[in-house]
DNA sequence: GTAATAAACGGAGGCGCCTCCGTTTTAAGT
DNA sequence: ACTTAAAACGGAGGCGCCTCCGTTTATTAC
């Protein structure tokens, strides 16, 4: 239902670009993603057109600003990690799934950690945009939570929300080299206490 | 070791300039008032360079970031404006006095509309300086206000922080072209309210 | 006054940003 | 298949950022 809505938002906003258009735009947006990862949100952006076989013109023409351009990668991302919900569902056990699909959601903002001051602008600049990625979150951690409870496999008294908070302490802690595997364990800490009286 | 790196640093943050450097400073500074005013925030740092009779490397070289050039400027222009308010109480009836420091705030406040984006991040990112400056507008509004009351020129029951919510008010109203000849007549608005009752 | 030296100067150079516009490609009409 | 107009391309060019380092200048010591 509401992927349908933004299906049709999609067309109505967006006129079909020219085949050319379209691969370039593609490219763009996938080396981009590359780029950014590689050098963080300051990368070059005659790098990225240069990687991606286009020239500079063609770039700022389809991402006039930086900000743009680093929009679209990040509503990308969001969305390949939140799409990753469902396939996780369908091939796991619904508490291994949430395991999994948590893990990767710190790992994900691991790797955001050193963009954090740039990414905090964007998206207190950009409401919308962040609206919109929270509530995509929201939504697919929603769906296996409510899955596994469902199933009996995590306990009952605990909705996504209080599992997100629960996340959110674990991200916002302080940035130290072994960030990321202390997260992993605290993901797991978590997933067991979940675990627990399950199925009462 | 760390005893002889701290000894540096206090060293380097007391020590009096050389006298062409301190002339070079003093003039950018200047000059970098001028070119804000005129063209942004976002001023070429070169014309800012060329204009103050300096190399670029110079300019670098005693603020090495935009936004330290940016943060002197401001304090400096903060400073001025809250240093007239004894020199106008010293002038002028109490009364007068602040009700022509009120007008210059709301003037300087004017003028930074434009800009109000950059600085605003500056601002927040730099919470010592959004602490250094607010209370020193605040110190000299107190000082006029005190003194008003005290002479009875203006009515008893109001306080400095009154006033300056009074003034945020019109401030920050959205901004229209008229917007520095409203905020004028507001100010004049909120003087006849002080004034009513005066003396009681 | 002169020499020595630490401090400051300044601009060339390399890189990135962004615009502009002549050239190329697509796709719609015939 | 051919023509053609619109769409897209791409890179040169102008400007600004910032660093690096050879040169100049102020100050200190004699």
């Amino acid at each position: 239902m509401a992927e349908a809505v933004i299906a049709e938002q999609k067309a109505a906003e967006e006129k079909p670009l020219r085949a050319d258009a379209q691969r370039n735009r593609d490219r763009l947006v996938e080396v981009a993603a590359t780029v950014f990862a590689e050098r963080g949100i300051d990368a070059s952006l005659e790098e990225i057109a240069r990687r991606a076989g286009v020239g500079i013109g063609t770039l700022y023409r389809h991402f006039p600003t930086r900000e743009h351009l680093v929009e679209v990668v990040y509503r990308r991302e969001v969305e390949a990690l939140c799409s990753a919900a469902g396939e996780l569902a369908a091939k796991h056990p619904s508490d291994v799934a949430l395991e999994e699909w948590m893990r990767r959601f710190v790992d994900y903002i691991a790797t955001k950690r050193g963009l954090a001051t740039s990414l905090r602008i964007l998206l207190t600049t950009n409401s919308t945009l962040f609206s919109d990625t929270s509530g995509r979150v929201s939504q697919a951690l929603r769906q296996l939570v409510e899955a596994a409870v469902a199933d009996g496999t995590i306990r009952g008294d605990v909705d996504a929300s209080d599992v997100l908070h629960a996340l959110s302490g674990i991200y916002s802690a302080p940035d130290t080299p072994e960030w990321r595997d202390r997260s992993r364990r605290l993901v797991k800490l978590l997933m067991d206490g979940l675990r627990f009286g399950a199925g009462k």
